[in-house]
DNA sequence: AATCGATGTGAGTCCGGTCTCAATCCTAGG
DNA sequence: CCTAGGATTGAGACCGGACTCACATCGATT
């Protein structure tokens, strides 16, 4: 039985040395690929170490050295697409260069998050890519930075924290988003979001998710420059999951002065939304227009297929990676993060409202 | 600058002792919670541990309790919704019993799977869990198992490998899927996999995953049961990416004696056949139905949605995890993991076909 | 007051590698 | 034949905790 060979100790270099008639201090020498070592040791000990089938113990290589190389990722949702191939482009990234992925989902969460970085900060990983869940509670992060730990941000920025933010620029395509739909003949636009705050939207306020503060001064200069306002109705937050985002897609498009537009956050947000439309009996684009956030490829499967903001996801995995290899390995050339610019690609979901609106 | 931080040592017990004025024994008991500690010492230590803020080095204490509380997680590919859901479960399961989780994609081949396991090995992570490329090369997971390392195996099962194997029984949904085909009118059924093959697939032919050779298994024993043969020219493995699986798609849909059905193998493939079959132009179910493995949430949004085979893909995560960790822990009653079946759904993609081809 | 078991406590070892340092070998130059 | 300098080599320290062991301390027993 295995039981004897689970209860075995791992072969450790003195065991190799001692097999190879050396010293602890040679076999580790050749193994290690270090230092001196004549080829008549090197020799014996690598023949003795595939004989015992040795393994190097990377927890005591890491102990000594003081580098895991380990990075410690911590993403709100691996089970979004969206993170999904984010952390694809992080994981084939940090392959390439050697290192391994540790993985932390926060459900969005602060205190999970927090709880995250500490976890990662005591397995000693070399260093962090986070996508925080606040903009605001950042103090944990700001800790991992000031204690010198490479970090990259991925997705949004920390206030007041001035390290390498892979991002998009938010506010950009917002606006160039809500021109689009303002030009089409929509007034009455719809912005739904999960981000979680302490009550109902109302006007200038202050939202912990750059991404999604972004996204809102996005549709206001969009409004502004029309000459109109954002109609603060229907920005809503704290959307939650599937049934509960029906339940706030039905009332945008059923109250007396009905969203003519619903814009979705994120896809899986967009997914819920257009269910509820369908379940609705109402149509998109006649009824209601629909424009979301992430390019998802079921998006062009869909009748009609939907018009997106797609990001480049994991390009942008790819990035933070690197960048944060960079700063591991202390290649001091910053060598600027690139920029991400997210497109909106027009397909099938928007069209002039059923009756353009006469205007309050 | 925080150059100098970042220089700075990690703080010790070692540091905490000497500002508690007590010795490093003392100052690790209390700091460990374990042995006997006087509520005088405990208190200076802990105060002094608040106040240089020291964080205990998880590398170092793994070493010699041998535990790392990590557990290795290898994947054919994240960004698949299918494993991202997995991992989902996993991790949820991991993170509730105090385990983190190192994730590594294998891009369904199995020399990075062997890369794969011998990495997290070298971490020595605690178990291992494994969605294996192959269900033939197995030879790295018996050397896992063989070694005593808990192993828990995802989705596919390995030739005489005897360990706890969270997957659903595929050859009966199988069967029950294409016989579903068959009574609607179906005879040329196609089956599109990834599957990497050395060549196009024949009759009775090998097939290295467990879950695709059930799969056929389940076809073949439903056109057995009609009295009528498995189209083999109509199996396609190696399917390929995107426009590859478009190409495919095209061919069979075109080729004199076309498909009526097709049978896609996992939500990726699904997406690029369901794709190539409206860009020719042609409509779901009218001219050919579609079937497929793995029940997205998108698959209630397309026109027609799409009749799909659901799996409980999360809690099978969890009880990959489960088993795991109960092996982890020692813990002998193996309780048995439970079984899962997946579950044809039954939406539009699935109708008669145009006109019934009369027997060859 | 002498004894005993239950704490408290500190010195030191161990885990499995890396790495320093001094000692030993060898070989070419003088 | 002798010696300087580089190549080899082994002993042992060290990384940062966990844990063993021997040595106090102390109130409770008798």
């Amino acid at each position: 039985m295995n039981s004897d060979a689970s209860r075995r100790r791992d072969v450790t270099v003195a065991d190799v040395a001692k097999a190879a008639q050396v010293s602890k201090a040679q076999a580790a020498r050749a193994l290690g690929n270090y230092g001196a070592v004549s080829d008549d040791v090197r020799e014996r000990v690598l023949a003795a170490a595939e004989e015992l089938e040795y393994r190097p113990n990377e927890l005591a290589r890491s102990m000594n050295t003081g580098k895991s190389h380990t990075i410690g990722v911590v993403v709100g949702d691996i089970e979004n697409p969206h993170f999904g191939l984010a952390t694809r482009g992080i994981t084939d990234t940090a392959k390439r260069s050697g290192f391994n992925v540790i993985l932390i989902n926060t459900d969005e969460d602060t205190e999970a998050e927090i709880d995250a970085v500490r976890v990662l900060l005591d397995k000693r990983v070399d260093g962090l890519i986070v996508a925080p869940a606040s903009s605001v509670e950042t103090q944990h992060l700001r800790r991992v930075h000031e204690s010198g730990r490479p970090l990259v941000l991925l997705d949004r920025k920390a206030q007041g924290l001035d390290v390498d933010t892979v991002a998009v620029d938010m506010e950009d395509i917002s606006h160039e988003s809500t021109s689009y739909l303002l030009k089409t003949g929509h007034r009455r636009i719809a912005f739904v979001s999960t981000l979680k705050t302490a009550g109902p939207y109302h006007d200038g306020m202050q939202l912990d998710s750059s991404q999604i503060s972004d996204r809102r001064d996005g549709m206001k200069r969009a409004f502004d420059e029309a000459g109109l306002d954002l109609p603060v109705d229907l920005i809503r937050l704290n959307a939650g999951a599937d049934e509960s985002i029906k339940k706030i897609t039905r009332e945008l498009v059923q109250r007396p002065d009905p969203a003519t537009a619903i814009i979705a956050s994120d896809g899986l947000i967009g997914l819920s939304v257009v269910e509820a439309i369908h379940e609705l009996g109402l149509s998109i684009p006649d009824d209601v227009s629909f424009l979301m956030y992430d390019d998802f490829a079921w998006t062009r499967l869909t009748t009609p297929p939907l018009t997106v903001i797609a990001q480049p996801v994991y390009d942008m995995g790819v990035a933070a990676a690197s960048a944060l290899i960079r700063q591991i390995e202390g290649r001091k050339a910053p060598a600027a993060t690139p920029v991400f610019t997210a497109e909106l690609i027009r397909r099938g979901s928007v069209a002039a409202p059923r009756a353009v609106s006469e205007d309050t």
